[in-house]
DNA sequence: TATATAATTTAGTTATGCCTAAAAATTTGT
DNA sequence: ACAAATTTTTAGGCATAACTAAATTATATA
């Protein structure tokens, strides 16, 4: 049994792998929130159990048993948030929290029967997808929100988990995954955006719109 | 936040108080399955938490502050044996193992949500009673089925909780909390019980007898 | 291509937490 | 009161996981 605290740099490696190229140590560091020598130390000790590759000043790469670790573990996470959120009604700004700490102790007897109640899902409460008890994860595609233009209508595919205060922000706009909204407007000079919600308009700022990603993009110029 | 190995000797100390009058280090040693050493240094510990008073070779007793702790953790663990047991429908001699590793790591909105969604429970799978919120534990009145006779019926109260394979067996004679039996035959010297569940007759021997309790004993000879 | 800068690794330290064996202290039973 | 049993202290082990400082290696640029 792997600690937390291995679970938890596999994880992120899969999660950085994702996003850009190379892992390097000083970018998992900081995306962990230790000290560079510190993320050199697990690294040794993840190669030593084969769950990483890492040649000396080239960055680390995840095996096929680490990214199974890796997997499992993010499987673990939003099965339970879309639990809590459906079973137990947690809010979702609560949800990613909890999930933190219980994907490391849930057992795979209890992991399968979430899956079962909550009829096999493939997306969490933010629109994460979720990977399949064989590690597939289900593809989708969606464009961040500052790529939107005016006049554009489309569908909230999925929001950053992390801050809950962004979360609840969202949340007061009712913009949730699935949520359907028209872009009125898009301030110049890298202003915010004005959107209509089901005829409500709200304001969104870049930095939260960085935060959100959308699909069924349609250009709708006619109001 | 206390550690695990401190929640686990707050909740033996309370299980030892409660069946029997002073815990010596030795039994607290031995019911964790730890030199007495080891005792020793976390009763030094939990003493300078106040968690429990101590007095050098006297034995241990929980301060109010260490049985309400105790009792929370063993809240936690009887509502998620419940709760699993109720809502994922994870079988009765499974519930316990999973519960003892979560009853640490569980928050107490989730706590307050699975009661909510139990309604309130008083009791878990075992029989063994749920304390409220409050720390305040449902009092019961129920005598070891040892203490039977011939003839009488009654219902059973609770059943040991940490075998599993007890819990198997006493599972394949339907003998959960609330199933009552009537005793057909108590065997001398010490022999096994013959007792009849809803028209089928078990044999129960002592050993197993001795972790069944029992109440609403009442005296039916008449077959 | 040399050198300055940045990133990474190594080595050693710190801190936590729980455990044990052996020796010393205390209590208990006869 | 003495021997036996129990408990405590002492001293140390092991594992995890973080850190700092110094050394090493890579890279960027002049």
């Amino acid at each position: 049994m792997l600690t937390q605290a291995a679970e938890d740099y596999l994880k992120s490696i899969y999660k950085l792998e994702e996003k850009g190229g190379k892992v390097s140590t000083g970018i998992l560091a900081e995306y962990l929130d230790v000290k560079p020598a510190s993320a050199t130390g697990m690294i040794k000790k993840l190669k030593s159990m084969n769950l990483v590759s890492h040649q000396r000043y080239q960055g680390v790469t995840l095996t096929d048993t680490g990214k199974a670790i890796a997997l499992e573990i993010i499987r673990h996470h939003r099965l339970l948030e879309l639990y809590l959120f459906k079973a137990l009604g947690v809010p979702w700004d609560g949800v990613h929290e909890e999930a933190e700490i219980l994907e490391h102790v849930i057992s795979e007897d209890v992991e399968a029967r979430m899956d079962e109640f909550l009829g096999y899902p493939t997306a969490d409460p933010h629109g994460s997808p979720i990977p399949d008890k064989n590690g597939v994860v289900p593809q989708t595609q969606s464009i961040p929100m500052t790529d939107l233009q005016d006049g554009q209508t489309c569908v909230v595919a999925e929001v950053s988990d992390s801050d809950s205060a962004l979360l609840r922000h969202l949340g007061s706009f009712n913009l949730y995954p699935g949520t359907e909204f028209r872009v009125v407007e898009v301030a110049p000079f890298e202003g915010p955006f004005t959107i209509d919600i089901a005829g409500q308009q709200a304001v969104i700022g870049r930095e939260v719109a960085k935060n959100i990603f959308v699909n069924n993009v349609e250009q709708t110029d006619n109001v």
